[in-house]
DNA sequence: CTGAAAGCGCTTACAG
DNA sequence: CTGAAAGCGCTTACAG
């Protein structure tokens, strides 16, 4: 299987020409002679020659050619997610483009995450889902290579990509509350732990994930304006952004007497409804839930929620990791209205 | 941003040592004196050296630390589809317990798939769901490099990782079909090309998908067995295997009066089930169904499936992709049998 | 249209 | 415990 290796050296010896004709031969056939070219592949192909090594033309041209996605979790998780998913799938569409490569680089909070960021051959790297205090993040922006945050935190070195969560979900928090007695928040979790638990008006300013934190913030902002104390508001906190897994933390919910939800992720809402069906409960009249991202089952569900394009955001973060210098602005997002809230 | 790079040699200079020193001081810690180790670090802190250029170390020590993962499709595709989640995840598994990094390549059949495998900087090769003819497959045997196949085909220089499709499906066809008047495929797709439609008795030999045409040939063993005629079985083909799109080639074979469909994924199977219950039909009685795989929703929705690890024969994948000369034997699977089957 | 030379940043087996 | 030297395989600006 493995022959001995093939070098550019090797071709040009045996077609009488320098390394560097063979070299043109591939970056530049333009400027290449028709029948040195032709020779040249001519033997090439006989020798088993099948081009440049990738490696030592990214030595000398200094740089990779492929760029990488540092996830804050397990890849099965990454995949798992239909969010996650959209924003890959964004990433994906901009390397193929611009012709790079796309290195998947999980982490869990191990000791060897910063060297295996570090040792990544790339031009640039995309976070995706992490917490304040990763390491990783001074690892990654301390490379002198381009870094974007999907999400959060901003931090120095980095450029930041991410709706407003705060805003966003001071909208969705009156509109999912309006009428109720008994709000509640269905949450992502907080932090790597990932314990699911039910809290009351937990500290938000104190939860490490940035995304999680800000939609907090948002929910109290209106708390605060329609005169509810936050520090009475139950908040269910999920292990993961499961429709299924969420369920349990659904019914602590529920057996607090909510009527009203406001669930991190559509996901996080579908779990909601799921459980109304079970309990025979009627949507919104029982219970009001809305969650974030527009998933497509939210249409078939009736779900109110925030719309935002976590594909367009992979994509700008894909740009800004291929360190295209565009000026940039916030990505957007707008309410959904539909039956699920009152 | 970028600052001038920091080479080991600017490090040696500075702390007064040899750049092999230096290297040392990453590579053998153990083989350094404390306070020669202590020096260096305290000066490369200072000078803002990250450690080795992954690039150069990779061409020194002639591997890459890293994987390929070629996709016969786009990325989002892969991400979509519950299997090449399960798959790519057993992948990502080994990957981190040896320390190595996932470049995703994406293919889709265009002239610059083959450049785009070959200059990726990986060790080894997965290539997951690609037909006989993809010009991808020579050149990912040529490299000189371990190359594992998911599924097929069979090709010379690379080692192929599948349950027996066909002998699966002979099976399934048998359980799904007892006692029915006029059985039916919802296939995978046939080729890139991807177009839905209904076919009668589609010739199996000649489907580009080996995992398609394996499965269609299984049908047909089973379906001489019992006397049946293959060439007058219904065969719907969907563009994707997702449950949702897949619901027109369903209603296709609703339409066609068919009691008995082995549908080529639990995906497939999941919209026949929908449709079932659209029209009130009552499963297996009025329609059976059975699907491959044995997806976490199969158990809910009752599903008579092939179970089969993607799981393990993605970790399977990479090992052979980094080398690994175990001997390995076929992966097994193994009837499911719930309620929506005679 | 083609070549001589320098160098990308590192690691290794060996000697001392 | 540390260093001199060779070399991994390529590309580039320049000269001819």
């Amino acid at each position: 299987m493995s022959s001995p290796r093939v070098t550019m050296a090797d071709v040009a010896r045996r077609c009488g020409v320098s390394p560097m004709t063979v070299s043109y031969c591939y970056n530049r056939p333009d400027r290449v002679a028709p029948e040195t070219l032709r020779r040249v592949r001519e033997v090439a192909a006989e020798l088993g020659y099948h081009g440049p090594d990738p490696t030592a033309r990214s030595l000398r041209r200094r740089h990779n050619g492929a760029l990488g996605v540092v996830l804050g979790e397990h890849l099965a998780y990454a995949f798992e997610d239909p969010q996650a998913r959209r924003f890959l799938a964004g990433v994906a569409e901009v390397c193929r483009e611009r012709g790079v490569g796309l290195n998947l680089i999980p982490t869990t909070g191990a000791e060897q995450d910063g060297e295996r960021v570090r040792s990544a051959a790339v031009d640039g790297y995309i976070v995706w889902t992490t917490v304040d205090t990763d390491p990783v993040l001074e690892v990654v922006t301390g490379l002198g290579k381009p870094v974007a945050i999907h999400g959060g935190p901003a931090v120095p070195g980095a450029e930041l990509v991410t709706i407003d969560n705060r805003a966003s979900a001071r909208d969705l928090a009156a509109r999912t509350f309006a009428g109720a007695r008994r709000p509640a928040v269905l949450s992502l979790p907080f932090d790597r732990d990932r314990e699911p638990r039910l809290e009351t008006g937990p500290v938000a300013e104190a939860v490490p994930f940035p995304v999680t934190r800000e939609r907090l913030l948002g929910v109290y902002d209106h708390c605060r304006e329609a005169g509810l104390d936050p520090r009475g508001l139950p908040v269910a906190v999920v292990a993961r952004n499961d429709r299924y897994e969420a369920e349990a933390m659904a019914d602590a919910l529920f057996d607090v007497r909510a009527d009203a939800v406001v669930a991190m992720s559509d996901q996080l809402a579908f779990a909601v409804l799921d459980a109304a069906r079970r309990r025979g409960l009627s949507v919104p009249a029982d219970i009001a839930v809305a969650g974030w991202d527009d998933d497509p089952d939210a249409g078939r569900e009736g779900l109110t929620t925030i719309a935002q394009s976590l594909f367009d955001q992979g994509r700008a973060c894909a740009l800004i990791a291929l360190g295209d210098g565009a000026p940039r602005r916030e990505p957007g997002w707008a309410a959904t209205v539909r039956a699920s809230t009152r």
